[in-house]
RNA sequence: GUCUCCGUCGUCUAGGGGUUAGGACAACGGGUUUUCAUCCCGUCAACAGCAGUUCGAUUCUGCUCGGAGAUGCCA
């Protein structure tokens, strides 16, 4: 039988590192064993609903390039796959399993089940949640409340006795005792809108769902949801909850430990090559050793043997050098071709048409590649490239440990010297050499030397390397600056 | 409170009845270097605890402790 599974997300915010998670488990699981992967947009909830939810949802799994077999846009033959477009079926079968007894009405108040919950808090009852108030309503007392005008939910008919056990691929066999399953949950809103419950097992039957990826949280509805498969008389898919991902402090990973919508990630110039490969890799593992791995590698070596039980911890640091790596693994041109977003958000750009673009800022590679954690650092290493840094105020023009008349006669000495250097086209390390002879011949550190001219031209104590950030400024323009600080130092 | 799940370096993990318990990130130290990086080398660092099974447990079992998740007309 062919392998189906599905990624199944609630449009209610940005996608977030754990959604994505689940959904590239789901995805290379699917790949990795022919299978299709589908996309399920779980809008039932139409409170929190966003139009702005669905748009990043697709833009997200595009830049990731996960593409869905069957879904929204895509089609398929089970759709329509948008269960804002499904409701008729969902009513249909709740009204199925009221039908045959499995369900019934419920006319209980919102206002009752809260004072309810009140109740059971204050008193520490040990019984919780719904009482079943409205279980046994005869059939004529329905028909009444009805006639009133009430409208009512629809509850599912959770057996008081006995228990329910499910398989899990990951965890084993999870059993729970039936009175200790959330009692009579609500299938079917006052509104006439499914609940998750009753949407998602009717979905993935339908849909013909043979394995269910989804975080452990789901653990507790494993049996709720086994009891609705068994109303219906359908067999259960196979399960596999995914640990989940967690912050730093151990609790579900959330925006107070940083970001987590992937969408920060991306406007911050994390690539989705360097995402997908750390993020698979918190809960799952290939041989414990290797720790590159391209999406087509995945969709090929991916396992769900290989998942682990327990919940990680996502750690941004690690996701950082994965960032680092993956840009260094750029050739200059796509580098650049990733960089000029960024430039071009500050203006830095202005004026040039888009090739021209791409020649400069793929000229200016080198000095950042090596330097760059995540694309958008480029803007801080390379803005004095395209815009004047402004007058050096004499602190940042001094190296550690020099005085400024010491930098003033550093500067003075070693800015003829550089400057003819380059206009002859001596090479860089005759120049540095040159350049380093003066130190001793003034009592200066070689660091002393070069400081006032990297500080002069770049605006700061760290930037790329010197020689090449002068020649990206281009000469009259630095030596300009140089002869500006100069003054600035002349004046201390 | 109740239920369920989880527990190897700080973090992600490999391993598995007898191993010097391996790798990676981080941290720290060193080398390269005109700054910052990159790169290279090295150091630190773990089987939660207690019983039991066994010739032998980190590995198997039980308990304890610790952590997390769920307990919604949210998913």
């Amino acid at each position: 039988m062919e392998t189906r599974v599905r990624y199944a997300p609630s449009p209610t915010g940005l996608q977030h590192i754990g959604g994505v998670r689940t959904a590239l488990f789901n995805y290379f699981f699917a790949k990795s064993s022919g299978g299709k992967f589908i996309l399920r947009v779980e809008d039932t909830d139409r409170t929190r609903y966003s139009d702005e939810a669905l748009e990043d949802l697709y833009s997200t799994l595009d830049w990731l390039g996960i593409k869905w077999d069957e879904g929204p846009i895509a089609g398929g033959p089970y759709g329509p796959y948008i269960q804002s477009e499904r409701y008729d079926i969902y009513r249909k079968y709740a009204q199925q399993l009221v039908d045959s007894g499995m369900a019934y009405y419920c006319f209980c108040t919102p206002e009752r089940l809260e004072a309810l919950r009140a109740e059971q808090e204050a008193s520490h009852s040990p019984e919780q949640g719904y009482d079943r108030h409205c279980r046994n309503l005869s059939k004529d007392e329905v028909q009444a409340l009805l006639d009133q005008g009430l409208k009512p939910v629809i509850r599912l008919k959770v057996p008081e006795e006995g228990s329910t056990t499910f398989h899990d691929v990951i965890m084993g066999d999870i059993t729970r005792e039936n009175k200790d399953i959330s009692p009579d949950p609500i299938l079917l809103k006052s509104d006439g809108f499914p609940t998750y419950h009753l949407a998602n097992v009717i979905d993935d039957h339908l849909m013909h769902i043979t394995h269910i990826l989804r975080a452990q949280e789901w653990i507790p509805s494993g049996p709720l949801h086994v009891i609705l498969y068994k109303a219906f008389g359908w067999e259960p898919p196979v399960y596999c909850h995914l640990p989940m991902v967690m912050g730093s402090d151990g609790h579900k990973l959330s925006k107070r430990h940083g970001s987590t919508s992937v969408r920060d990630f991306r406007d911050k110039g994390y690539l989705p090559e360097a995402i997908i490969n750390y993020v698979t890799l918190v809960g799952w593992s290939f041989d414990g050793e290797k720790q590159f791995f391209s999406k087509a590698e995945l969709e090929k070596d991916f396992s769900i043997e290989k998942i682990n039980k327990a919940p990680g911890v996502f750690d941004y640091k690690k996701l950082d050098w994965f960032n680092g790596q993956y840009i260094r693994a750029k050739s200059d041109s796509e580098l650049a071709a990733l960089l000029v977003p960024y430039l071009d958000k500050e203006s830095l750009l202005d004026g040039m048409d888009e090739q021209a673009k791409l020649d400069r800022v793929t000229a200016i590679v080198p000095l950042v590649k090596e330097r760059l954690v995540v694309l958008s650092d480029v803007n801080d290493m390379t803005r004095f490239v395209f815009r004047d840094p402004g007058m050096p105020d004499a602190k940042t023009l001094c190296a550690k440990g020099h005085t400024a008349a010491q930098e003033y006669q550093g500067l003075a000495k070693a800015y003829p010297i550089l400057r003819s250097g380059l206009e002859s086209w001596k090479p860089d390390s005759e120049i540095e050499q040159e350049l380093c002879a003066i130190a001793p011949e003034l009592g200066i550190k070689v660091n002393g030397v070069f400081m006032p001219i990297r500080a002069s031209v770049t605006g700061s104590q760290v930037s790329p390397p010197l020689f090449d950030s002068i020649r990206a400024v281009g000469y009259d323009e630095s030596f300009r600056r140089i002869e500006r600080a100069l003054e600035v130092l002349k004046a201390c």
